[in-house]
DNA sequence: TAATTGTTGCAACTGAGTTGCAAATAGAAT
DNA sequence: ATTCTATTTGCAACTCAGTTGCAACAATTA
């Protein structure tokens, strides 16, 4: 398991020409683990407590997001929250589903989305989210 | 123009069951006037610079979004935008349109996405955006 | 191994959004 | 019209997610 987890970090930074540090490979395999997307803080309160620097685990998201490795969902918390984008096309991402009751979100692979088409003449559309 | 506006402005807080009030009447003509969602700041460079506070603004949109006139519009900003509710169903809002190039963005009154069905054995999907 | 380049952590900052509170005002009651 | 009361407003001070500058450090390259 961890020596699995491990090397599949590892391939993806190699993949996304990033450095392998000991930061990235434990932000990365906080989200691998991860079932819903995670802000920040959740990624931080799942390392060690002697963990990467918030400023670090900023700086590695956003070059995961750059890199397409990682991307950003856009809940109703004014908090960024970070997902493996694996489970995505280049071109969408899956929905979400956020409980009324508790407040909990999660991810709904299982749906898929028509791509919509342009109705602005001159302008496709390349990603959708 | 103006008078057509500030009337349906009265009746529409009139519906809502909101003291017509200065701000509120500004806030909404704002919004009324968009054809895109707007953040605070952006709503507050529409009106007089002796417009309404900050902080009323905020109030005046919490408001709104409460009683559902107004809804909010997750862009990539970490800003929040609000934009008038009535070319919306309860259940779900239209999408948006931001351009690579300069980044603005607008609404797409015209696409619609059908309702997804929930995946979960006992939930039920009441609002989707 | 030294030189170079990218990465990290800290402290201090930014800026959207919030809160407490006193002053002002809309709308109801007289 | 005047008074009364509950809401609403504006200010100042705050919160907190996310950013920036910079010096120390670690990973690749020569």
């Amino acid at each position: 398991m961890r020596h699995k987890d491990e090397r599949s970090c590892e391939g993806i930074l190699e993949k996304a020409s990033l450095r392998k540090t000991e930061p990235r490979m434990a932000v990365l395999s906080a989200l691998l683990r991860a079932s819903r997307p995670m802000s920040q803080e959740q990624i931080s309160a799942k390392l060690s407590p002697y963990g990467p620097n918030k400023v670090t685990i900023y700086r590695t998201l956003e070059a995961l997001v750059k890199t397409g490795v990682v991307h950003k969902a856009f809940l109703e918390e004014r908090v960024v929250h970070y997902e493996i984008s694996d489970r995505c096309t280049k071109q969408q991402c899956h929905p979400h589903f956020t409980c009324r009751r508790c407040g909990e979100t999660r991810c709904m692979p299982e749906v898929t989305l028509p791509m919509a088409k342009s109705p602005l003449k001159g302008f496709e559309i390349t990603h959708q989210q």
